[in-house]
DNA sequence: GTGTGTTTTAAACAATTGTTTAAATAAAGT
DNA sequence: ACTTTATTTAAACAATTGTTTAAAACACAC
């Protein structure tokens, strides 16, 4: 028993690995058990089939990539601060795993997927109350109108693609890894600056509408 | 003759086609026959074979992504003109194709990809002048000091990434297609004023540093 | 130890993969 | 019309795919 819990979950260790970098269509079963130093059949024994797999890895990694930001929201903040530490965390986050964004976007758009996943993260975001306190402060003249779906995506947009797009950039630009990252320390101080002077902007009858 | 132009023009069409929406892993050689209505071994008679005809295509929607860029920084307008109006195309661009970026990053992520590719972008981009005229508008105070990988980062994380992330934010907020395509229509607005704003701060001397 | 159940293995499976072959068809040249 | 060349086809190829099977190895009760 104790090693089989070990087994499996090494394996499981493995499939994410191999599957956030190469994404479902992109491996084999044979090279997840490789990656974990087991038989292939193993797949199988533990998990019923390589897709089973892949749902299970994807919703794991899913929760992953979100907790953060529920975590943030429900913090005992302003709504300014909450935004402003969320994009210090995503970067944070991004830093160690950059490959999640891509994988995460990639196999939500293979059709033929399984996977309707995602639907029970908003209620959660709903939950620590987030929403209403932007739309007091938006009542209050304190921040920009806009609604969740567009503050979602300015903040994701910002923090994920730098990290999505490093091969593109990097090849457009000639980059090394570390010229890289080293650029991405100061682009992540300039978004965070943008969308906060954006959303809060200081002289508030000019600015908003 | 004029029909082997058109097999090998149809058949390069398909593979267009199904590359894109699936990514060079997540099709097969018969797909694409199927998809252009001819015979399987017609990919490998005039284009040796999958993975030449991909090196192809993804030279060639390369070229296609960013010939507009270069189209932009070619005309005669002021720097800040020409940033409005390339995110301008850039919605329109990917309005028409939406999942352009995410096989651009998707195939250049992949490792055992012959792609090179994108070095021969960059000089077509010094050529239009645009990097001297940012930098005599930084000089002059009118823009902000910001590098051009920045100022790339910039406009296109903010133009790209509505459209790769469609069935994530779709997902998330529940949003149907049509409702998607509504909210990204002023979503481009905020982007643009967002963004302009920020590089050309009206009040220079408090803003810029 | 013996027996029982679980875990792991190597081998096999049918299906699918990219690619090649060799024959059939069409086109072009003379 | 005949020859030659280019195009297209169906069939076959070896390799790889996800999955199954059946036996071996293991763990642990008794």
């Amino acid at each position: 028993m104790s090693t089989s819990v070990s087994t499996e979950e090494k394996m499981k260790a493995a499939a994410k690995l191999v599957f956030i970098a190469k994404g479902f269509s992109g491996c084999t079963s044979r090279e997840i058990a490789k990656e974990a130093g087991m038989n292939v059949a193993l797949v199988n024994y533990y998990f019923r089939s390589k897709n089973k797999l892949f749902q299970l890895i994807f919703q794991a990694v899913m929760d992953d990539f979100f907790e953060s930001m529920v975590s943030v929201f429900s913090s005992d903040l302003s709504i300014k601060d909450k935004l402003k530490i969320l994009i210090e965390r995503e970067y944070d986050f991004l830093t160690k795993y950059p490959e999640i964004p891509r994988f995460i976007i990639n196999e939500l758009s293979r059709k033929n997927n399984d996977v309707l996943a995602v639907t029970h993260i908003l209620p959660k975001i709903y939950d620590t109350g987030v929403i209403t306190q932007a739309l007091e402060a938006q009542k209050k003249g304190e921040m920009r109108k806009l609604d969740m779906v567009g503050i979602t995506l300015l903040v994701i947009s910002n923090c994920q693609y730098p990290f999505m797009a490093k091969p593109l950039i990097q090849n457009l630009h000639s980059l090394s890894d570390e010229q890289y990252i080293k650029h991405l320390d100061g682009y992540k101080i300039l978004v965070s600056e943008m969308i906060i002077n954006y959303l809060f902007p200081t002289d508030i009858k000019n600015e908003l509408k």
